[in-house]
DNA sequence: GGGCTTTGTATCGTAGTTGTAACAGCCTTT
DNA sequence: AAAGGCTGTTACAACTACGATACAAAGCCC
């Protein structure tokens, strides 16, 4: 279970990010003030902290340095995006800095990449298959499964989304990288087939005659 | 449940979208105002929002960057069609955009892609049959029907609008895409009969002569 | 640079899907 | 009741999409 702290004055966006990691899987603690969260960190130990910069009492800079010192990762909430604060930020320790307003995709993929830096990561099962995104490690049935970057990008898609028919177009667009916009290549297959082969998951990757594909659910 | 909140400052154009869309089955919360939408957005989690950009107080932009964390997808209703409002929109982050004024028909069409492009598939059921858009699965009595694309599309619009008689021109239109405009072939009779083969559906589509078809409500 | 892994294109075969043609049967109007 | 248009059904041929293999290009690690 990775524990997060989440220090933000504005109700709204802690909710927000409460909300979203806790549906991630992610245990989220929230403190409105520098004052609790330094509490927090004294009693608990977080596996990451998301800081606002700006807060009554202590300020993001000062718990960083609460932080920093027990080896917590931490990434900064700023409102204003300006290179002075984003450079201040990282120049004192920070793992990452997202900018307000944010879309919760780029939130997700920055905690979880910090958390990888850090050795952290989510963990994903199914079937006789263990994901884990931070070690980048897959496990079946306890033995390792050597998987190659994309193969690994490609499986890691399919499980989050366990059940659901995803389209050719949004593969491509996750995996590959969003500028791409082919449909008329056989990668996809190609990289599908592989991870049957290698998964012996023939069965549990479905393919969804001209959608996409789908990882079985139970 | 797909819950959708509209947020339209004029009372024509909202009922028209409710009353729209609360009839495909969707759950509808109208704001008026920029103001209580947010408060709404603090309070509930939706599937979709229908921003009006123009609005007293909060405007439709304000409203994205609320919800745009939270991941909830959205659609931009403009009055102006001009193109840089429309780029302005979609650089902003909105999934669609739809000007004023529009029909009814290419609403649900974007609000359904939208939705499916999201994965938020919504789940139906009418008799024995349970339609999972997501997942894109139909199951009857519990039991997998495979089902060609075609089929599925024609089934889920009948589903979508229970009860109503749905011209043929329009199921081309929505199964087969807007540029066809032929209804000369039995090229739509043919799915219809291969529905209602494989559900045994053979009372429960009914012809509604000269006009199209129409799924039986109970 | 040499050998290895990874990646993607080209290609072919196959399975699944789709629509037209053709005809039979039905509905509605006159 | 007959005529004329509409719909149901079948069969088949064209078409599309996916699985799979081979191979070449690109990256990577010594």
């Amino acid at each position: 279970m990775i524990r997060v702290l989440i220090v933000e004055d504005e109700p709204l966006i802690s909710r927000l990010i409460e909300m979203n990691l806790t549906r991630a899987g992610y245990r989220c603690t929230v403190a409105n003030d520098g004052k609790t969260a330094a509490d927090r960190i004294e009693q608990n130990d977080y596996d990451l902290a998301l800081l606002d910069i700006m807060l009554p009492g202590l300020d993001g800079y000062d718990l960083l340095d609460y932080l920093r010192p027990q080896g917590v990762p931490v990434i900064f909430i700023t409102a204003k995006g300006t290179v002075k604060d984003r450079v201040e930020g990282l120049r004192r320790g920070a793992d990452d800095y997202i900018v307000k307003p944010f879309a919760v995709e780029e939130l997700l993929a920055r905690v979880e990449s910090v958390l990888r830096r850090n050795g952290r990561g989510s963990v994903m099962q199914a079937f006789d298959v263990v994901l884990d995104s931070g070690a980048h490690t897959v496990l079946q049935n306890g033995a390792p499964v050597d998987l190659t970057p994309n193969e690994f990008l490609l499986l890691e898609q399919l499980m989050r989304n366990r059940g659901a028919a995803l389209y050719r177009d949004t593969l491509y667009e996750r995996v590959w990288g969003g500028d791409r916009a082919e449909t008329d290549t056989r990668t996809l297959d190609l990289h599908i087939m592989r991870l049957r082969r290698k998964l012996h998951w023939y069965d549990h990757i479905e393919t969804v005659y001209r959608i996409g594909y789908r990882l079985k659910k139970e």
